[in-house]
DNA sequence: TACCTTGATTGTATAATTCCCAACAAACCA
DNA sequence: TGGTTTGTTGGGAATTATACAATCAAGGTA
């Protein structure tokens, strides 16, 4: 009743066709919506006009258009965050040798904003724009510990280290307020360890967070710690040019 | 009749919210679709219930949802080409010292799937996932001319270079047939040249565009005309292991 | 080639859904 | 505190989306 029926069918459509590399046609995605085909035809053909899907002239499928990368990147790039944070990023990586990234909260998951690659060959990418657990990640972490400390519904495995219990995870936020940084020991993926801190905004309130990441032969925990303070200088540089700019804009920005 | 009126106003809205970075009140974008605030209350609330928008619990604006980066990242990084062509563009920004990136062409523009930045301070760098038109980019003129050929509609100028002619650009065009590759000369932003060449598909079709651009001052006409060949090598190079590993993946899995 | 299958689109009547209007609730501001 | 703006909810009316069926297009097979 409060939900709008046909719009929501749209939006399972394209939650359907994020799946489907290859595209789709309208008959399986009106079974997997559980519509009639004709229903689907027009909801796809509304989508298409629209920028949302595109329909191959040949085979006549639908996948994801254009429209939606602009649409994502415009909520990437327009946070003035990422803006402000680039060169940090930059001189992080000059200082460490290591990949750096800004983050933010996005619902129960870590958005990362932006990256600065290390020109060590062999190095830890994280695509900007993906996302990832909060539980398991250095920046995660952050956002949690230095945030309103609200864990994520689901904490799921992903090596022999990751935390899965609450209670523990809760502990390791308290850990992380206390020395100021969070860390992540190899609890997300194999032989890659993090680093990250906040991110302060205009009123002390945390906006994000900033850390690097590397290969654990290089990334030692011992290693970890010491770069724990480089990495703090950046956040609280990084916080300090947030707030002296200030009075550029009237309105709040509100972060995603 | 064949266009879906609720799904086109759910649309409608989140277009309207790509431009306001600071969210938007109900009534504010009930004005702007020309619909009533207790409609657009219920488009926004179905919106945010599949995370393409989401609201401020304080201040009870809409803005962009989460979803819209995964939906966006996902289809910039699901598509093959994007992983095949990243070790090329690794190589031509160590052959050249200028940025890299391959671009594949979404309705009439071009479109950045991946980038290496080069390690000179001065560099021109271009966000992955953003848009550029295709009349006066080296990207985008490798897309028509060794594509469908088919020109946009309208050719906005940028700077005193760019071609604004149909006819001019189709000479160009022919040009760049002929030679294998295409250029930019300062036709999009002032100081920045680009050469790219076609990347061939399994059956020899164009699927997309790779290049290099710089600042004129290192990248001069002289030098472009040298370093096509450099280009022209990994496009070829590249071309020929998308032919080779077509057998490989029946899917592809998705990213965290 | 002709036949058959699979899939996409269009027409149309029905009825279910959404829409508008209005009242209500809540926050903001002076 | 009272006035103003803004967001959310109810309910009746009717527009709108839906399902069914028919049409159209394509691809495969014998």
């Amino acid at each position: 009743m409060s939900e709008i029926q046909s719009l929501a069918r749209g939006l399972r459509a394209l939650d359907i066709l994020e799946g489907e590399a290859d595209g789709m046609g309208v008959t399986r995605l009106a079974r997997r919506i559980d519509i009639d085909k004709s229903t689907a035809s027009r909801i796809m053909k509304t989508l298409a006009t629209y920028g949302y899907v595109e329909q191959s002239s040949e085979t006549r499928r639908y996948t994801l258009g254009p429209r939606l990368v602009r649409l994502g990147q415009s909520l990437l790039t327009r946070t003035p965050l990422r803006d402000q944070a680039r060169p940090y990023l930059r001189e992080l990586v000059a200082q460490t040798q290591e990949c750096a990234h800004i983050a933010v909260r996005a619902s129960d998951q870590v958005l990362y904003l932006d990256q600065v690659e290390a020109t060590a060959s062999l190095r830890v990418s994280t695509g900007v724009g993906t996302m990832a657990p909060l539980h398991c990640t250095a920046l995660g972490k952050v956002l949690m510990a230095f945030g309103d400390n609200r864990l994520p519904e689901r904490m799921e495995r992903f090596t022999p280290r990751t935390i899965t219990d609450a209670d523990t995870l809760r502990m390791h936020l308290e850990q992380a307020r206390r020395q100021g940084y969070a860390i992540d020991d190899e609890e997300f993926s194999y032989d890659v360890r993090c680093v990250a801190v906040p991110i302060y905004g205009l009123e002390g309130e945390l906006v994000g967070a900033i850390g690097i990441s590397g290969p654990g032969a290089r990334l030692t925990l011992a290693r970890i710690h010491d770069l724990a303070l480089v990495v703090s200088r950046a956040g609280q540089a990084l916080s300090d040019r947030l707030a002296w700019h200030h009075e550029d804009q009237p309105s709040d920005g509100g972060v995603a």
